[in-house]
DNA sequence: TATGAATGAGAATTCATTCAT
DNA sequence: TATGAATGAATTCTCATTCAT
């Protein structure tokens, strides 16, 4: 199907170029049809661009709602699946999720249609909510300290974006290789640790 | 002095704006000169943009200098005295500070004067060094859990620039009133704790 | 053909104002079309003026072959049939070929991609080639005086071109109307007479 | 004087990089004044441009006026005289000398002052009137052909001219070494030999 | 006279988008 | 549906020229 193509090859153009550097030309060469073929599937760059969002946020959510639906876990290996669930989600494509974090924190997002944007919008919170479920079982049990759950719901998503950004970042500026793996451990085992009550009495 | 407005007037358009979306002229109307001029001062775009990570970053090295000399203080204040500092640089000027995160994740640090890059490199690592020092004089004293300095002061530099950004991004998608200060406490409470020792023997 | 449209209309511009008064939007609208459509068949302006000396160093080549085939006539009337050729090729165009003497004698030549710096090298070595050729036949058969034929034919394309140009420039200046034909005649008669042995045991 | 400074400099430059190459920031650098100076001297660029033609043109004129006022010389030995006058008056500023031709050739020619037009055209028309002159002389005595000796005198210039360029673009096109000298050498033999009479009984 | 920061019109070029086929 | 040539607005950047000092 030429739709799936397309997404498939501006996933590719984007993820190599940026968005900026990819002209729709690109991505048309790369999917094999011409520019004009990319309109009737697409409004226009923007919501090709976020098209791709749609797709992961999607893949998150259910991927989280695995995770929520786990029985018969302790909180402390729910925060496991939790992390192994966005890792999961970033090795689907790592590319496109760098995207939507791009996407998320600024530019392209003033320029959506407002159905794409609140599509977004409504699978973001979605997943929040999702994340915050977790945390509020947690609280529920008193694993974890009391706190708005949709709080550390965001805080836990900051921290998550915020390693894979600024890996990527460190990768661009030095060349170094990929630490993303172990300092996403790393990270999680102080967060675990960070909202998890000491009333081991 | 111009070469202040044309970086206090870029700053404001390339926040609001995004990179790409904001064009020269866009920032000679803000400065209220004629675009020509920012040529006068600025080799090109990319130059302007970066200019203005340098100057935050400089500030950001200053900053958390005072932080690590603190002395007579405890680990924990350390800390807090590290998100206030933080949090004093994203008053300094949000917009700035917002910049230098898209400017770290993205594109156009790939375009950028080899003199420039390495200074962002140079700052950049300074100012993670700084971080990573204040850590290890809390694992010296036992005072935190026994881990690589520098990748916790990566993982705090990941979580503060994803709470903002995310915050900031929040803010477009749902209009949503600024919860970054509350946030960036629980965060941080939330970080402390869980690179804290219990050993409260 | 838009291609050759536009190759005609940037003709017409260079030839009137000069390569560096010629804007893209003034050969688009002379071609009726929009600017963004020259970059579809030229890579850029320079490669667009270079093209106009390709195609008529192309027509000269070929219209020197022609003389220099010419069988069983007098070195005096080679140089005649040499003169009409030059003629011609003027006639042919003769905005492009100014636009060659002022390409060849000046700064846009230093900005030339290779291939097309090469291309122009190639050709006009031919026809120079032709052209030595010719005075080679006539010196062998003892009607020429004894000079390298190479230095001859750098001669008469200097005295060719020298006297198109300073034509065009009386022409200019004076608004003086044409006198290109004359001269040249009188020009050619002068040469031939120049290199003629006298040895007319 | 600063006149003087400012054309002795924008020589050096216009030749080094051409016309539109050379900016009047780079003019002002050399001479090392501001660019606001050049302004008091003269009104724009392309007078500034013209001026350096005045001078060179003015050598000329006093150059072929010391080969016309030459008596008891042979007319052969006129054309010898005439030949090297032109060749110094190449000498004495190559750069400027190919200026001259390039300015008679095209573009800036028209956008000269009023005054600074009819100037060069003076200067130009007196030149051609000297050569002229000398050629009647020869003519009168029968020494060379009889033709019109304003248009004997448009060849001559349009031969030093189409040499003279037609040896820098080779320098440039092949990096070749300057041929100028033994060309122009061959160039005038051909010349003188074509425009003299054979009733040598 | 001299300065040089500032101007601003204009240049080349790009590229998302359209539309006749 | 699909094409791809053509569009033309928009962008970055240059530089001759001006003018307050």
């Amino acid at each position: 199907m030429t739709k799936q193509d397309i997404l498939e090859a501006s996933a590719q153009v984007f993820a190599v170029k940026g968005y900026h550097a990819s002209s729709m030309e690109d991505i048309a060469k790369e999917a094999e049809i011409s520019p004009g073929t990319i309109y009737i599937y697409f409004k226009n760059k923007d919501e090709l661009y976020a098209s791709l969002s749609i797709r992961i946020l999607q893949h998150l959510n259910i991927r989280l709602g695995h995770v929520k639906n786990k029985k018969d876990i302790s909180s402390r290996q729910k925060i496991m699946s939790l992390k192994e669930a966005l890792y999961d989600v970033y090795n689907f494509d790592p590319l496109i999720l760098i995207n939507l974090f791009h996407l998320q924190s600024s530019e392209s997002l003033k320029n959506l249609s407002h159905w794409l944007l609140s599509e977004i919008k409504r699978l973001s919170q979605s997943s929040l909510q999702i994340i915050a479920d977790i945390f509020s079982d947690g609280i529920n049990k008193d694993d974890f300290i009391k706190q708005n759950p949709m709080a550390l719901a965001d805080i836990l998503w900051a921290l998550f974006s915020g390693v894979v950004l600024w890996e990527e970042s460190k990768k661009i500026i030095d060349n170094k290789k990929d630490f993303l793996k172990p300092t996403l451990d790393i990270a999680f085992d102080i967060f675990r640790k960070g909202i998890t009550n000491n009333n081991s009495s």
